[in-house]
DNA sequence: CAGCATCCGGGTGGATACTG
DNA sequence: CAGTATCCACCCGGATGCTG
């Protein structure tokens, strides 16, 4: 791990408050990724393509659900964004396999983090959306 | 612009290749809380409302360039889900103070780690997107 | 001050049909 | 198999105007 900041993160504690760690600058950048990254089928993708690389409609049947227009566009974004290598096998039939690159790997630790905290939470949050739908019942 | 980025050692928590920590199942509740938390203001306001509670006027001021539409909305959605309390004043004029709860400070962490893995790797992003769409305009 | 109601333009994403 | 192309429904989100 990169030992980059020893800054105190926020651990839900005494020292209410932490300090901002960006700017709003930053914020607008961090938000535009997350936008990028939280759109319906990236982190799908990502996580499919961390068991390896895998073929157009291998990855297709491993998500399920997905349209191949969703599939194409979005490996075609994070080919674009330098997080996903596509090699073309000028076979018949063809043969393309999409695999992560170094950069799209280390944003799955970030990403699992984030997955690790909805797997945590999410009872608690399934439960403040019942109990506030419930109460606008009224 | 040799790739000297710190191959993640992922021999400390999880494997790169080996087992995907989470199923499918898990990966589309990950998936939505991605898409909420992706969305265009969320990061924002929980940032903003990381350095203490804040007054509507006074969040749309500091985040600026949001709608007081997409303010009442976001804050809406994250008051639903158990992230931020909302508490009315009932004076005149009336005033209404937004706070993070424990789980919303809680979030703070793994987005932080998105928002270092961002601005660590946003050069090499739009380098790569520079890249791609030079070699797409051929 | 802190919203809600309404209208509306653009983008997201599904379904379908066709190609190399 | 691995896409491209087209059409279209939906919803996100901005602008505006009005309330308590």
């Amino acid at each position: 791990m990169e030992p980059r900041h020893t800054e105190v993160t926020v651990s839900a504690s005494s020292s209410a408050h932490a300090a901002p760690r960006y700017d709003s600058v930053d914020c607008r950048r961090v938000s535009q990724l997350l936008a990028r990254v939280g759109d319906k089928w990236t982190v799908l993708i990502v996580q499919a393509l961390g068991g390896g690389p895998k073929r157009f409609n291998e990855l297709k049947r491993l998500i399920g659900g997905i349209s191949q227009r969703m599939l194409t566009l979005t490996l075609k974004n994070l080919e674009r964004d330098g997080l996903v290598t596509r090699t073309v096998t000028p076979s018949i039939p063809p043969r393309v396999d999409y695999e992560l690159t170094d950069l799209g790997h280390s944003l799955r630790e970030p990403v699992d983090a984030l997955g690790d905290w909805a797997l945590a939470h999410m009872a608690r949050i399934d439960a403040a959306r019942e109990r506030f739908d419930q109460t606008l019942a009224d």
